[in-house]
DNA sequence: CGTATGCTTGAACGTTATCAATACTGGTGG
DNA sequence: CCACCAGTATTGATAACGTTCAAGCATACG
């Protein structure tokens, strides 16, 4: 790459990184000040459906305003609450196991934006998105940023190594979560052989996932990273069973870049240019129509020259 | 960064990934093709002591023979075989786990350069270093290849995601592991709630590490790369009872290069660098001693000017 | 309809890769 | 013991990829 990849640095003049809305005091400080923390608005144990599946077909869920709607009226599951249909932890429990879990279960809302914990915050949750999606990324004291992660419906996040958090977690968009409380969850899990199995079984699940992503920033080339994000959000969203074709990207251009180890520029100048060679459409903000998905993929793999 | 930070794929011309001996063979088929694969002299739940724990102040182990002389003697210890001390799973369990754990306890020897596992091969073991290093590495289709970690004295790797690796292994140097079934741990953890607390909370670390990896790819210049590499093999080193100072790099130019990001180049001229500051010394190869830990720190973290 | 915010595009620069020798290091045989 | 040799590390010159700086453009919002 360039010079400056990462010369957003030094005695924190320049552009630091790509600074979200208000952000900036938090880029100063970067662990647990506090200032533009969330109003975390939750809702505890909600019985009603609180969002449906996704609606396949729909518009961008970029910006998009809280969801609504009733799931399929199925016979009476206790994993209703949270809304999450086959995705969750509940999935494959046994029944005994399922009601402890989901007896801890709590919910919350953020707005995008909105930061739900804090890099040195004390790990108190397990959480789920329900709706919407959450990044997290740690940061320099420069203001350099490192997202090391997106996380959709389904997906389980907030594994601490010690007590503590080892990053911030905020609302890419207006999200909804399912969270367990850590020392509750712990306290059940002698109990809960299977629910603890598959807590590991996810953990291991990010660990695969860590070693590409490590791959992709230590090895790849820009339009190689950005077809490798494409491809691999694609898939997410197939195995949540929502269509792998047209892309919902929730996420603005900095969130990829700061992902990617990219600038916001090469990662519009790349896409550009993979319209240009007619390998993905854009039709509006956030949604990506993959056109060749075969030429995409062998990109990603570093099998395709890039023009 | 430059032009080719990965310019060395397409069309698998040019340079590849640094080759490490009998490698190119491996290179073109990197899924379980099984070529150069490793002789893997083994020996079943060895009762003598195998290795004792690090001698200070002793020379490089970089490529040194293989290790010998007894541990302390102290009153019968059933985790004594595998030589690990208190670094081991079988640390902190109770009798009756460690016992259990012990009795799935094999041990297994590789020269430097061998083979352990194959990206693709089926995961059927958990393993942890007694003496010697490990790296695990991926590669891409033109020879690309990015070291995800390497692996010490206590450490413990060979998690999968699925039922298969997503990562190749191969001994730094001689090496001596401990290796655990996973089929029969997997049988024993319901039975051994602290074992499995245990390998969850490994895990965690590891995934704790992963996420300073994916910062220090995605955002950190060659000179931070170098002082973070420094610092963490330090700070490891220290953490299972080594001296921090004299850091021992068993590992070539071409296994740091790959796994920072960088090329063989840039890691010799930021070291040589770092000796004409002052910050370092490198008396032989293999080891590097820290002349100002401070600085170096600094310069991991971003906060100080490389120059 | 004007202002904010984010995205795109252009030109120049710099860090790091590439290409190419040269020097070193450890092991082996004369 | 020393010359040799293969692998490894260092050093130099050049160039490229991606960044930085700087406008311009679109989309959303009041």
């Amino acid at each position: 790459m360039g010079p400056g990849q990462r010369s957003v640095r030094r005695s924190g003049r320049g552009r630091r990184a790509h600074l979200v809305r208000r952000s900036a005091a938090a880029a100063q400080t970067p662990l647990h000040p506090g200032p533009g923390r969330a109003k975390l608005t939750w809702i505890n144990r909600i019985m009603i459906p609180l969002s449906p599946p996704p609606d396949p077909g729909g518009a961008a869920m970029a910006s998009a305003p809280p969801p609504a709607g009733p799931p399929d009226n199925a016979p009476f599951d206790p994993c209703q609450p949270c809304g999450l249909g086959g995705l969750a932890l509940c999935r494959d429990l046994p029944e005994r196991e399922r009601l402890a879990l989901i007896a801890l279960q709590t919910t919350v809302r953020l707005d995008a934006h909105e930061t739900l914990f804090t890099e040195g915050d004390r790990a108190l949750y397990l959480y789920t998105p329900v709706a919407g999606a959450i990044k997290l990324y740690k940061m320099m004291q420069d203001g350099r940023r490192q997202i090391t992660g997106f996380f959709f419906r389904g997906d389980l996040f907030g594994f601490a190594a010690g007590s503590v958090h080892g990053a911030t977690a905020e609302a890419v968009t207006p999200v909804e979560l399912c969270r367990f409380p850590l020392a509750r969850l712990e306290a059940l899990l002698p109990q809960a052989p299977t629910l603890e199995r598959l807590v590991l079984r996810r953990a291991l699940a990010r660990l695969a996932r860590y070693e590409d992503q490590v791959l992709l920033l230590g090895r790849k080339s820009a339009p190689e990273k950005l077809a490798s994000f494409l491809v691999s959000l694609a898939e997410r969203a197939q195995e949540r069973g929502e269509p792998a074709s047209p892309v919902l990207v929730p996420m603005g251009r900095a969130d990829v870049a700061d992902y990617l180890g990219l600038t916001i520029e090469t990662v519009s100048r790349t896409l550009t240019r993979f319209r240009q060679d007619g390998l993905i459409g854009l039709p509006r903000s956030g949604t990506v129509v993959v056109l060749d998905a075969a030429r995409l993929r062998r990109l990603a793999e570093g099998a395709e020259i890039p023009r």
